[in-house]
This record gives structure tokens, C-alpha cells and sequence, in this order.
DNA sequence: CTGAAAGCGCTAACAT
DNA sequence: ATGTTAGCGCTTTCAG
């Protein structure tokens, strides 16, 4: 059977070793207080000659904890692997949860089974807390894990009334933001790209890109917003079927970058058939080659703050109870680059 | 403290309800055979009244295995988390996985004390064994857990001689047979944009694209190579520098289908500087919308046949020490779709 | 077929 | 400051 060696050493033949009781060499494993200096230098003396790696099953049985985190990635999510932002995001909780000292874990949950058999892993102890990212509105999950009475906590939330604990950049904000700024810029014209509209984030940025419109007393038909789903090839065949639509438009708010990747490329291929000088805006902000384009300009989310805020969150529900849900807004910030 | 609801039931609690010992519990929980249908039918009522969720910790310490196996990316590969590839194995290991009824952790290791960390995480117990994707021919890990005798396969051998049990793809083979395809259309100036050469798959690409090359008595200046990354926007310079050097070249082998693509914008971007028809082969084969060019051609690797292999290896590890490595290379295939 | 009992290796509370 | 002890919840013999 795998696992641990099986002569592996244990935290008794270390203590028999350094000729102290076992609880001292738990506390020097431990970094605790109050073992004698000459004593902790014996011990880990002790632990080295040995190669004592300590049984992380029998801590957690003693001790009540995992020392671990579980980030979920659903299959909705597992379909936009790719996205800078997702990418980004892991790598913002990882680095943040560095510094606790807990392991993260990626897991991937793309069916019913997957997730019941997850529910059962994080309720059988391996994890003290899930973070799950950006779900659907229908999904039972943070449900199913509430219930177990696990700490979750949400990156995005699901609807306008989330009652689980969730940390979420301003979208409609952003969004609003973005198209103020469009109109501001003398364009009249302006079309959306938008995410797949059963994420509550596409729609809220949709709802931003109307209310900036509606501010203005300008205008917002149906015509002029094309429904994508965040990838780059979505932005393409939106935009190649908004210029067909509105050949005169001077601008576009697009949901994500990689959907605005897609739109300037269509934008470049149709060539004088639109205005020089259409306007492109897409939401987050990383660095993606096709921004060199000098339309683009681009809503960037705080991606290290929400991944700061997520495993701040997390922790604070692993340590207490929790009796109330908390929500955390993140403001987004206009990157200008070009000539939108 | 985060893990199982303090008041969650145990074993015991079931088998008081029940009216049985705790061994049978423990049977009927594990589907192991040797108990009376009607005793098994009540303690089953008992567990769902209760709610009973078995402690993964006690198993775990009990049972001496973690029904669980890691799959480590590292910083390397984290770059390329965008990559087709990466995804599509990724899935395919969940999928070999699921019939296994092991649970799969995705692990980020990316600086030494995560490597450290994750090392101790797997010596603790907490994971059966361990996959290991594209490594740098420099990195220790496969080492580290080798000698702490834990199951470890990697995907993608780091140097000609692999003393680990791994999982490869016939890259070498693959660009021979790309190449030779090409030679046999009648194109004869054939450039490649290579992957980045600290990685020894993209060596033996390279050394496939040369063999091919020189088995038809035909050169292979360095100038007909451009050092690339795997990403798109490498394929996009590589291919701009290709053009200058040579206007007149009518094939390309790339390393991968991302950079392949980006050959392609480059291409078109050139117009009629270059001949019409240049053809391109990339590594991978995946539903890229890019793949819409009928001027590139594929060398699909077989993603669930290496997700299969994968996982067998490493199950068969884990029932048995070990006494050997073993190598399985799978066989890649030609996926002609256009002018190539 | 089933119950009882002996640990798995560690933490934490309690002595000393 | 350090040794001792009592479990944590489960699997797995071993009896019966």
C-alpha cells in the first residue's frame, strides 16, 4: 500500500532518541513555546538523524484540522482554463495562503458524482475549508457544504441575495466605468460583447454597460449586444456579426480581454469597413499579447486583493464559527491605454 | 477549528443505532463482503439518519493509505496553464481517476519551499502517490520523493536517460513524421519554431523536425529554426523573424498547435511577401478555433491514451513497492486537414 | 457472519 | 520546562 513508509519514524522513536518524553518533541515539531533551548537542539537533532517527517493523518485525527484548503474549479470554470483571470486568481490564493502555512488544493468537481464525492471529502476532514469559484446560479454546491457545516467561502457570487460568504469585484461598476468613460470620449455608438449570460457576472456587467447608456439618455436596443462566452473566439464572431449589424459603431465594452482580443481582430480583418478608430474595452487586465493594440482599453480586477480577501475570509471562518455571512466588494480600475 | 462538524457522528454512534459492533459498520461502510443482507440494510438506515460521513483522518491512520494521489504542476508549467494540452491531460487523469474512486489534487509547486512543502505533505501521508508533469530537466522532485519511496510518475521524461517510471508521447517520431510529410508534398524549404529548449520534449521535436531533414539529404541551416515558448505569441515573432530570413520558405513545423496558430496570424499578416501556400504542422491536436486554416496540418497526441497509462503506472506503484521504472511511449498521429 | 479488542501516530491536557 | 496519559475514529485481526 502506498503512504507513508513503512518504517517510517515515529515522533516516539525520535523522542526515545533524544531521551525526552513525547510531548516535547510535538512541541519542537510545532515551533511551541517553552522547551529549553539545548533540549529543542537535541530533539531536532534527533528528528534530522532519523528523517522523522511527521503523520499528517495522525495529526489530524488528534488535533482536528487539515491544514489544508480546497479551491474548486467546476466544470463551467474548467472550460475557461485558459483565461488569464482564472489563472491568475489560483496563483494570487496560492500566494496568499503561503503565508498560513496550508496546503492548497485544486480540485476539480465536473459532475454530480464529482460532486457528492467531494462534499464527502471535505466533510470526512481533509480540507478545513473550501473556496469555490465562480459558479453557476444553479449550483447546490456552497449549499451542500453549508449544510456540513463547512467554512466556504464564494469568489463571485451566484445572484443579487448570496447568502453564502463571497468576495467579488464591482461588475457593474467596472462596467459602467467603462462605457462612461466610451460616451465621455464623444462616441455614440457603443455595442457589448457579452459573457455567458447564466454567470451573474456577465450580467452584471451587461446591466453596467445599459445603466452607463441610460445615464446618458442614450440609447441600448438589443442589436447592439452580442452574447459571448468569454473566449477569444466568442469576441471574434460577435464582432464580425456586430459590424455586419452596425457598420457605423464607434465603440464596444467587451466582457472579458480575451473576448476584446477576439473583437480587434475581427476589427483589423474588416479593414475601412468600419470607422479607424473604434473604441475596444475589455474587463480584466493581464497581459496578454493582443493588447498592444492601441484601442484597447481595459477594467482591471485587483486580482491579488481578491485573493488576499478570500483566504482572509476563509481563515477567519476556520477559526470561528461563523454566524454571519460577509461580503466583499472590489473596485475596479479603468487602465487606459489607448485612444478608447 | 475548521474539519468535521464537532458533533459528527462516528462509526460508533452508527453502530449503537444499529444495534451491531463497530466492525460491521465498518464492513458495510467499506462494501466488503461476509454481512447478511438484512444487517447490512439496517446499518445503512442507521448511517443515513445519521448522516454518518466516515473520518478521512481515522481511515487514513487506520488504513495506512490516503485514497488520494497528487498531480504537481510546476512554475514551468503554470506558464502554460493556458495550453490545450495541459487542460486536456488534465481531464483525462480525473477521467482514468474516477473509476479509481481516488480523489485528485491539483498541486502548485513553484518555488523550493513549495516543493519542500509538498514533499512533506506527500511523506505525511495525505497522498498515495504522485504524477508529475513536464518537469525541467534540472528539477529534484521526482528525486526527493523517490527517495522517500513514494509512487511517482511523470509525464514527459526529463533527459534521454529517466531513471523514473514516466509516460511520453514519441515526440521525436511525431516531428520526423510531420516533416517527412511535408518533404513528400514537394516543399523543400521547411523552417520549425521550436519550444523552449530547456524542456526535453521540445528538444526531441527539434531532433525529429533535423532527422527528417537530413534523411532526405536536405540542410537544416540554424537559420530555419527560431527558438519559441509553446505560447501563441511566440509563434506570432518566430514566424515574423522566419519570413524576413526567408521569404521563400513553404513549410513550417511548429512545436505546438498555439504556436502553430500564431504562425499562421503572422503569416496572413505577411500577405503576399510569402507563397501562398505555406504549409504548417503543429504539435497537439486540439479544437482550436485557430485550426479553421486548411494550411495546418496536426500530430495529435493521444491525451487519454497518456491519461490511462498515467494512472495505471501509478496504481500499479502504489499496490507494490516497486523494484523497477517503467517507460511507456505512446505513438502520435498525423491529422491531415489541409494543404500540408 | 459478527462482536470485541488492539492499535495507527499524534495532540493536548494534566501532572510533576 | 518536560514527562505522562487519554483519547481522536477507524481498520483489522482474532475469537466466537
Amino acid at each position: 500500500m502506498g503512504r507513508q513508509r513503512l518504517d517510517s519514524p515515529t515522533l516516539e522513536e525520535v523522542a526515545a532518541l533524544a531521551g525526552v518524553g513525547r510531548g516535547t518533541v510535538s512541541r519542537v515539531v510545532n515551533n511551541a513555546a517553552g522547551v529549553r533551548d539545548s533540549t529543542r537542539r537535541a530533539v531536532q537533532r534527533a528528528i534530522a538523524e532519523l528523517g522523522y517527517v511527521p503523520n499528517l493523518a495522525a495529526r489530524s485525527l488528534a488535533g482536528r484540522r487539515a491544514d489544508a484548503v480546497a479551491l474548486v474549479m467546476t466544470e463551467r470554470h474548467w472550460r475557461l482554463f485558459g483565461e488569464p483571470f482564472f489563472a491568475e486568481t489560483v496563483r494570487a490564493v496560492s500566494d496568499s495562503l503561503a503565508d498560513t502555512g496550508m496546503q492548497l488544493l485544486l480540485t476539480l468537481v465536473r459532475t454530480d458524482v464529482e460532486r457528492r464525492r467531494f462534499v464527502e471529502y471535505a466533510r470526512g476532514g481533509r480540507v478545513d475549508g473550501t473556496l469555490l469559484m465562480s459558479l453557476r446560479a444553479d449550483d447546490r454546491l456552497p449549499d451542500m457544504l453549508g449544510e456540513a457545516g463547512l467554512p466556504t467561502v464564494l469568489l463571485g457570487r451566484r445572484s443579487d441575495d448570496e447568502r453564502v460568504t463571497y468576495v467579488d469585484a464591482d461588475n457593474v461598476g467596472g462596467a459602467r466605468d467603462a462605457v462612461t468613460h466610451l460616451l465621455g470620449g464623444g462616441r455614440t455608438k457603443i455595442a457589448t460583447i457579452t459573457g455567458p449570460l447564466d454567470m451573474y457576472a456577465a450580467r452584471c456587467r451587461l446591466r453596467g454597460y445599459q445603466e452607463a447608456l441610460a445615464r446618458a439618455g442614450a440609447e441600448s436596443p438589443p442589436s447592439l449586444a452580442v452574447e459571448g462566452d468569454f473566449t477569444e473566439e466568442s469576441g471574434r464572431r460577435a464582432m464580425t456579426e456586430l459590424i455586419a449589424r452596425h457598420p457605423d459603431l464607434d465603440g464596444v465594452f467587451a466582457a472579458s480581454d480575451t473576448t476584446a482580443a477576439g473583437a480587434l481582430t475581427a476589427l483589423r480583418a474588416a479593414g475601412r469597413r468600419v470607422p479607424e478608430d473604434v473604441a475596444v474595452i475589455g474587463f480584466d487586465d493581464f497581459p496578454l499579447a493582443q493588447h498592444t493594440d492601441p484601442r484597447l482599453t481595459t477594467v482591471r480586477q485587483p486580482v491579488d486583493d481578491i485573493g488576499r480577501a478570500l483566504v482572509r475570509l476563509l481563515m477567519a471562518e476556520i477559526a470561528e464559527p461563523a454566524v454571519a455571512w460577509q461580503h466583499v466588494i472590489l473596485r475596479t480600475e479603468l487602465v487606459l491605454r489607448g485612444s478608447a
